[in-house]
DNA sequence: TGTTACGATAACATATTAGTTATCATCTGT
DNA sequence: ACAGATGATAACTAATATGTTATCGTAACA
């Protein structure tokens, strides 16, 4: 019908700017990065989203959410689930590590 | 009238657990250094809150709640304003770094 | 004085997150 | 087969962030 690409890389997907802005691929990266942290802890724990809803003050439908990336928290929202699993965050200069090669 | 503390520091307040929580100072204490980097490098740069909206893409008041506290941004919020001036979030172990002497 | 740029803020509309309750499918172990 | 725990999700409400437009006071400056 047309050649229009319909397969590509989820890098190529990720560095077309026309989609995928430098902020939010940045942001991107980043919640992917923290969603794996935050489940890989929890477990780590021996912890039930259940659990960690009752220790953070959230529900688990929340805590789903959040770990399926179906919604982009709040910055309490974020601290409220870190905090118990042992993590914070911090403000770092870009350093264009995902630049690709 | 009664023997009540009327006046107490505010190291006294943010490490009272019945009024801050820990996840909550944590983010307190994460927001304050980013608001405070945020304006620092916009003015490096020389912009103005309407410049930073215009190349973030939120608008002015949005950029003037954010350096005020007036809210808790959404991820993504922070990743549109962070990324234009040059900086990016990282997850870290916690330190206790807040904990006082 | 008049002008301009700036940050703060009010007021309202819209969008989205989080709370709440309930249910479902799946897996595990009995 | 059954029971219990788990994660995902639907449906709805409440809370809150952001968009939008406008205005205000102030500072800098001609």
């Amino acid at each position: 019908m047309s050649d229009k690409k319909v397969i590509e890389t989820f890098s190529d997907y990720m560095n077309d700017e026309t989609r995928v802005s430098p902020a939010e691929r940045e942001r991107i990266y980043f919640e992917v990065a923290l969603i794996g942290k935050m489940i890989e802890a929890r477990e780590a724990k021996g912890l039930s989203q259940r659990d960690l809803a009752d220790v953070s003050g959230l529900k688990q439908p929340a805590i789903a959410r959040l770990e399926s990336m179906k919604a982009t928290p709040q910055i309490d929202t974020l601290f409220k689930v870190l905090y118990p699993l042992g993590y914070t965050l911090e403000i770092v200069p870009l350093s264009n590590a995902h630049a690709g090669t």
